[in-house]
DNA sequence: ACTTTGACCGATCGACCGGTCAGTATCTCG
DNA sequence: CGAGATACTGACCGGTCGATCGGTCAAAGT
């Protein structure tokens, strides 16, 4: 009989296609990824996927639930972590970053189900995994608001997605900006960091003259 | 004999063809996009996208340069804007996403090219198009600081990755995120821009009360 | 020792892919 | 009225797609 899931932990041909199949979506897009390079990359026979994973689309929802299973353990203990609010942001920028960087195929399928919301496959998938870490990662801002760390007038919805689209935004156009000498952050992520976490708590805008 | 531009300005049928296939790579990407799905929508046959477009791919270039073209024509006064710097950094914001969201399909397309840096398709032509806009657009964050208006130990350049960032995170995440009731600004982009732009310029850290 | 089970494979299916080609309709220019 | 260029089409090609088939083999159960 067919296996619908990968059936047990141990049996390494399905961990094989799973990373195999991990490469080649963040390579090439659910449409671009083929059964047979995904086979060929895992090394088992075509047929041996379709035995581990009932569909193409059963594969994908298998990344997509590591991918995401991934991002939550390794982002949920941010809030939890000491010191003030600033070395709170610094330190969700700086786990975020690295998260992006380490996992990159990882982080590039899940980016990229979000973008392609047309199709509804991980739709329901990343609806939950985004609305948890929403609700985790808000209550950082939301606490330091009632400690008197965050200002007043700033929505912390709004201070949290400005967190996320700053790192997201890295990620997503650092191969492009490689390329471009006048950017000097792709190869310096800490560095992008300290800056973006600066501007974010202090404003970019210069301090009023007159109160100077 | 075989053109491999869109022969005429005035030919309607390249035209439809070159919106059809648009939406299509839009919401299929450039692997998921069938030359027939294009035809279908366009009203046209198959063999007549080959007469226009030599190629699937050099189809999906000339869409990738009409919205390259379109946001560059689009974005390209905001330095001529009156007004002093919240002022020029408010309507670079209001400006950026009325266009992304405008152009629904061009911005799609266009920033999917950008995460998908494997493929080297519109590679360049991205590159090309960042490149522009990245001149154009920091030249407003350098000129700022001169006058005197950003904060002199922000990094004009970090100023515009934050400014672009939150654009364009809440255009790939607004349709996920519609479903957040927490999140209030997937249906009212406006307040989003305001709410952005405050943050932006005076940062989300609370004033030292000591010197309050 | 015999049966069962699950991992795995080669061969193959029908559907669809990008792309070609011969041929037709339409228009322009002389 | 032709002659030639262009817009357009239906039929078709080789190849690849996701998926299925019958079958092999080694390990586990009894």
């Amino acid at each position: 009989m067919k296996s619908r899931l990968p059936t047990n932990r141990t049996c390494p041909g399905a961990r094989q296609i799973l990373d195999a199949a991990l490469e080649v979506f963040a390579e090439h897009g659910y449409e671009g990824a083929s059964i047979h390079a995904i086979a060929q990359r895992a090394g088992v026979s075509k047929a041996n996927i379709f035995h581990h994973y009932a569909s193409k689309e059963q594969l994908y929802l298998a990344v997509l639930r590591n991918a995401s299973r991934s991002w939550s353990e390794d982002l949920a203990h941010v809030p939890a972590m000491p010191g003030g609010f600033p070395a709170q942001l610094q330190a969700m920028i700086h786990r975020t970053l690295q998260h992006l960087m380490r996992e990159n195929a990882q982080s590039r399928v899940v980016l990229r189900e979000m973008l392609e919301n047309g199709a509804l496959r991980g739709r329901q998938l990343s609806e939950e995994v985004f609305a948890d870490n929403f609700e985790i990662e808000t209550e950082i801002f939301r606490r330091a608001q009632a400690d008197g760390n965050l200002r007043s007038g700033v929505d912390p919805v709004l201070a949290w997605t400005m967190t996320m689209a700053v790192c997201a935004f890295f990620f997503q156009t650092r191969d492009v900006m490689r390329f471009n000498p006048a950017y000097p952050y792709a190869e310096s992520p800490d560095r992008y960091a300290r800056g973006i976490c600066d501007a974010l708590l202090h404003g970019i805008a210069a301090p009023r003259k007159t109160l100077q």
